[in-house]
DNA sequence: TGCCACCCAGGACATTTGTCACCGTCGGAT
DNA sequence: ATCCGACGGTGACAAATGTCCTGGGTGGCA
């Protein structure tokens, strides 16, 4: 619905390369990184975008902290992150992509279209938010749309992303949530945050509050269903 | 349960696109229903696995409780299912399969190599079970070898389901640990099971100490770990 | 037949958790 | 200068949770 089908005349603008693919090798004016952990996944969107008569991949990860520095050495034009990585998360290092490589897009492909990753990408300033459902056609032609300057995002997203508030909760309240997850009792959390018990049953019981549930695993799952995580 | 595949064809040979019977479309030996309910990732793997020249995906589902219907339908040789799917599981649904469709042999294909699934996925009569990290080259290969009778497993994962031990909990405790994940108070399964809020507590606790954990969540979060759920 | 595991339930009890009131400090905004 | 919010903490209290013990019913198995 963002984009109107394109025709499939290859980009003349940017990097000024002149393609029209003529010999055995097709000019491939689009370089690509991915970074996505699941392999199999990784994998196959690499093939098909590969496929693509002008798109080349020219650096895939699996850990969000390797993302900035091969894009250092990679130069690529659109950046295709997950959100969820291990070592780093895919926000953060777009944050950081768009002051150090600030030529390249950014593209947040995810599993769940969540309101706050959505707030949080554009703070970051990607150019482009996909989720992985939707057909895998969207995928190219969503790299294209975002390499000529225009943004991509699903409006029902983002609809979503503005009728639900901004995140209401402070940063130790989600530290305390995010460390309540795993089953971890009051006196673990105290602990690994250096805090009194007490306090941490305060935040607890204040992001409770926030979060209109009754107890700190269902504020804990209702934050994370905002992406306030 | 052990009729030939479908002695159906030649073996295409290399890439070679000679074998053009007489409508322009080359042969296709292996025919692959896939269930897998991220779309993106369906779709990916159908391109995938289409353009090797001796498979075809018959059809594509991306709930659990439509793969039986489908497979009754489009009769695949082999069928490719992920476990965590809407609707159903896939290790359900494998082990109908094995009943209602038996020339079709199940290969399982998942997220997370949890032993507990690798169990199921056997005694569930699985040929089968790939994790969703490791190569894209691994899953052809895979439904090429789970056709020729073998079975493909991997090793490390082997030995860890015969490591662990069976699972240990009743059908109850189970059903009392699915209920708790979402942060839904004793009340509430007490209510969701029809039983009385003691025996909740009973089977909880009774679970909390078969897991070696100090509260339910930590009790849920490791029996899911071990694909106990 | 007894034994055993599972199912279901209740009561007593200690611990954990959540709520509330209140106390300070600090930094930014008005 | 004052207000406000986030931060960190204490103490008291009620509710929820986890543990242990008791009991009864069922069905499979030796």
């Amino acid at each position: 619905m963002t984009s109107a089908p394109r025709a499939r005349a290859v980009r003349p603008t940017l990097s000024g390369v002149n393609e029209m693919p003529r010999d055995h090798r097709p000019v491939k004016s689009i370089r690509v990184l991915l970074a996505e952990d699941q392999g199999m996944m990784r994998g196959a969107l690499a093939l098909l975008l590969g496929m693509e008569p002008d798109i080349e991949v020219v650096a895939q990860v699996g850990r969000g902290d390797e993302i900035v520095e091969r894009a250092l050495v990679a130069r690529p034009d659109v950046a295709l992150l997950d959100i969820e990585l291990p070592g780093r998360s895919g926000l953060d290092a777009a944050a950081e992509l768009r002051d150090e490589v600030p030529d390249c897009r950014v593209l947040i492909l995810t599993t769940f279209g969540r309101p706050g990753y959505l707030r949080r990408a554009m703070e970051a300033g990607a150019a482009g938010f996909l989720v992985k459902d939707g057909p895998v056609e969207e995928l190219a032609e969503a790299v294209r749309t975002v390499l000529r300057g225009e943004t991509v995002i699903d409006p029902a997203l983002a609809a979503a992303a503005l009728g639900a508030g901004p995140n209401p909760l402070t940063a130790r309240e989600r530290e305390a949530l995010s460390a309540a997850v795993d089953g971890a009792t009051i006196a673990d959390i105290a602990g690994r945050l250096r805090l009194s018990e007490s306090t941490v049953r305060n935040y607890l019981s204040s992001a409770i509050g926030k979060t209109g549930t009754r107890n700190r695993l269902e504020a804990a799952r209702a934050a994370r269903q905002q992406g306030w995580l």
